[in-house]
DNA sequence: CAAAGATACATCAGATTCTTATGTATTTGA
DNA sequence: TCAAATACATAAGAATCTGATGTATCTTTG
């Protein structure tokens, strides 16, 4: 099973800065498969989304960015700044918060009639 | 404190369903004030928002529809169709388990290098 | 060793879905 | 009486994802 798409809307920014935050430098590829295996290809992360993010983040200044050749083949490695860091804490923590309150939603049967 | 638009997006839909299958028949703006008032005003379900959503679900074939006059004043009350149940059941789940992804993701301090 | 598949970047048209503003109209409360 | 609340709706613009396409290198396998 994979989760419709719609999920990962809005959640996508998040996971990539808490990947970051965990591993100091990842690779755009890189993070499409950490994210593949950890969720057990329940969450796939297109490059057509991925890519524009990153570069989103890092216009935003929250990722610094180092190129690496590997033989003739590039690598653009991604690593937390500063503003990053605080920014991933934020949203990780107010994702915890919005699940928490979404739990709660999901929950309730008590019909107030 | 009130979430990012973001993390509502993809979310509103299963909200919108699971509040109808707790309560057999609500209106728009009932709506709104429900989940307003149920997450301590953290979610704010705009108008502009809500109506297409619901407009697609009733396109759909999810919910049924019947108005109601209060005095002059239309409302529209919206109700799960059975195919709509079986949606809503389908959804919630799936939102469940994607929660549960996530709060792994969050969670993972494991570096591996 | 050729071909397929994996690695690795990137862009872009189109689709979806939300924000913000606007519009109309009625009812309620200070 | 007049602002706020109730109640519907639409629509331009923004944001962000899908799916396709493009380029190029490296690895594996029959």
């Amino acid at each position: 099973m994979i989760y419709s798409s719609e999920l990962i809307k809005g959640t996508l920014k998040t996971i990539v800065l808490k990947l970051l935050a965990d591993n100091k430098k990842m690779y755009g590829y890189e993070i499409t498969q950490r994210v593949k295996e950890l969720t057990l290809d329940k969450i796939q992360i297109t490059e057509g989304a991925l890519y524009p993010t990153l570069h989103a983040l890092e216009d935003d200044g929250l990722v610094t960015t180092e190129t690496e050749y590997i033989g003739k083949r590039v690598r653009k490695y991604y690593s937390l700044s500063p503003s990053g860091k605080t920014k991933t804490k934020e949203k990780v923590s107010e994702l915890a918060d919005f699940m928490e309150t979404m739990k709660f939603l999901l929950d309730i049967k008590t019909k107030t009639v």
